[in-house]
RNA sequence: GGCGGAGUAGCUCAGUUGGUUAGAGCAGCGGAAUCAUAAUCCGAAGGUCGGGAGUUCAAAUCUCUCCUCCGCUACCA
């Protein structure tokens, strides 16, 4: 058995979930549930990154201390996590025991490895924002007051680890994805790096983790939180467990964390000694149709809303199908309507009801025998290739292979034409039922990792009980459940 | 300004290393069928592949140039 390590990115607490923080977590389900499927063990970890300026900040303005505002921010999560049916393995905070503990392991590693130094960085310092400013913000003069700080602040070497870093991502032993991305990671890595600031000092920010070293500061809340890749799986802690995990298979981000991911935590890395991920991927933002929504509906309607009508896994289905790639996408409620009616409800619910109502009609509910295990239908579910749309990421890919083999079953209903063959050759028309059957079983499950429970209604109206993806495994004989329809049409 | 990506049918997109009449889904049009969620099936139509020039027997695919959109990055006397 193959383990697949897939991250979501740990997200941010200063702000309540949304359809971008779902997007990712959906998509990291979907391919962690393919990989089981084509029997990998998956280990998929999400979390919350929760310290920092910005968290602070969020938890002064309620009022209430940042340890607080975490817990009361974390369940948001959680409960949005259980309604999108997200299967994760692990869930990590970064303010977890167990996190905390070995990210000060971290910094005394480096620390001894001598990869961090202690400089002081004089530069303008913005009251209201807190935070330093670029010359350049200066001069807009829309900082409020000003001042010129010198700080003392710890500084890792990531300058060190340039060429390197370079030269694995050009060699694709860190293969950033798409390839647009790689190449713009390697465009910011012509220009010379710095060396990145990872402390704060305490009198400026309290959230944070104590710097083992300095107990005076925090750390840099990005070299915190990317170390939880590997303190899920126990790095320094528990190395069998660690070994079997890292190095991960594919941190999923979204297109705005690009060099955190691709430049920060590798040379991180590289410092720790430590094997790289093997890919970086990241995705494309869901855009909304403004124009459009705010005409039919008068507001913006954001994808998440649509799980309470129409239920989750036509939502799992739509994003999963709609986006391409890394590109972006765009919503709307039209296009959401279009896609549920033309894949979910006429070609695959009809073909079930279809289907069903037939074997129920003709063969007393009892799924026919075949006189043939092979068919054009078989031959063309052979040809799928599960894995080669999955190591490339394409999962819209996949769906559109899935879906026009459902399509096919609907010809060979058309060409076949068992409700009048029933009447003449009863035997040869249970052979057709069967393998459109078949076929309906073995797309069921190529659409579980998108549609878990809309599968398993599938699976049970055709008495379906093993899931195995060959031909030929539903038993004839077996009672088949017709139901009402499984995906209802959407009427505008 | 530099680097990168995108511009293909009304819409969303495929088009591998240049090679037969440029593909799919949806929408639209015409027909068939009536087992099924007024679902399905078949057929025809629809594109000067952003504009222009070039290389080649042959270019959506390679080169140059221009236009539009997006991303990253830098910045100015």
């Amino acid at each position: 058995m193959k383990k697949y390590y897939i991250t979501t990115p740990i997200y941010y607490v200063n702000d309540r979930p949304h359809i971008g923080h779902a997007y990712t977590t959906i998509l990291a389900d979907t391919l962690s549930r393919f990989r089981n499927l084509i029997g990998d063990t998956s280990f998929f970890l999400t979390g919350l990154d929760e310290h920092g300026l910005k968290v602070q900040q969020a938890a002064e303005k309620n009022g209430v201390t940042p340890a607080v505002h975490c817990d009361t921010m974390a369940p948001a999560f959680i409960e949005l996590w259980e309604k999108l049916n997200i299967n994760y393995s692990d869930f990590i905070r970064t303010t977890d025991k167990r996190h905390t503990k070995i990210v000060q392991n971290i910094l005394n590693q480096v620390y001894d490895n001598g990869d961090i130094y202690q400089d002081e960085y004089e530069g303008w310092y913005s009251i209201s924002e807190e935070r330093f400013i670029t010359e350049k913000e200066v001069e807009s003069g829309l900082f409020g007051e000003v001042k010129k700080i010198k700080e003392k602040n710890y500084f890792f070497k990531m300058s060190k680890y340039q060429s390197e870093l370079i030269e694995k991502i050009e060699s694709n032993e860190l293969s950033i994805q798409p390839k647009s991305r790689k190449n713009e990671v390697l465009g910011f890595l012509k220009n010379d790096l710095s060396d990145l600031c990872i402390s704060r000092p305490k009198a400026r920010l309290e959230w944070g983790i104590e710097i083992p070293f300095d107990k005076d500061y925090v750390t840099y809340v990005w070299f915190d939180a990317l170390i939880n890749y590997i303190s899920a799986p126990k790095y320094s802690e528990d190395n069998k467990i660690f070994d079997l995990h890292w190095p991960a298979d594919v941190h999923l981000i979204g297109k705005d964390i690009l060099t955190t991911h691709s430049v920060y935590w590798p040379t991180m890395l590289m410092s720790l000694n430590l094997p790289l991920p093997k890919t970086i991927f990241a995705h494309g933002w869901w855009l909304t149709d403004d124009k459009k929504m705010s005409k039919s509906l008068g507001n913006v309607i954001s994808p998440l809303m649509l799980i309470d009508e129409f239920g989750v896994d036509p939502v799992r289905y739509y994003l999963m199908s709609e986006m391409v790639l890394g590109l972006d996408a765009t919503f709307s409620m039209d296009s959401f309507t279009k896609k549920y009616n033309s894949d979910l409800a006429n070609d695959l619910g009809n073909l079930v009801s279809r289907v069903c109502t037939l074997i129920s009609n003709n063969f007393d509910d009892k799924m026919p025998s075949y006189n043939a295990k092979d068919s054009e239908l078989s031959e063309r579910f052979n040809s799928i290739n599960i894995k080669e749309h999955l190591d490339h990421f394409k999962i819209d890919g996949l769906l559109h292979e899935v879906m026009s083999f459902i399509r096919s079953v609907n010809g060979y209903m058309e060409k076949n034409q068992p409700w009048k063959l029933v009447k003449e050759d009863k035997e040869s028309a249970g052979n057709i039922l069967y393998h459109a059957s078949e076929a309906l079983r073995v797309s069921a499950i190529m659409l579980s990792p998108v549609m878990p429970e809309k599968s398993k209604e599938i699976l049970a109206a055709l008495g379906a009980k093993d899931l195995k993806l060959e031909w030929g495994i539903l038993k004839s004989g077996d009672k088949i459940l017709k139901t009402g329809p499984i995906f209802p049409r959407i009427i505008q």
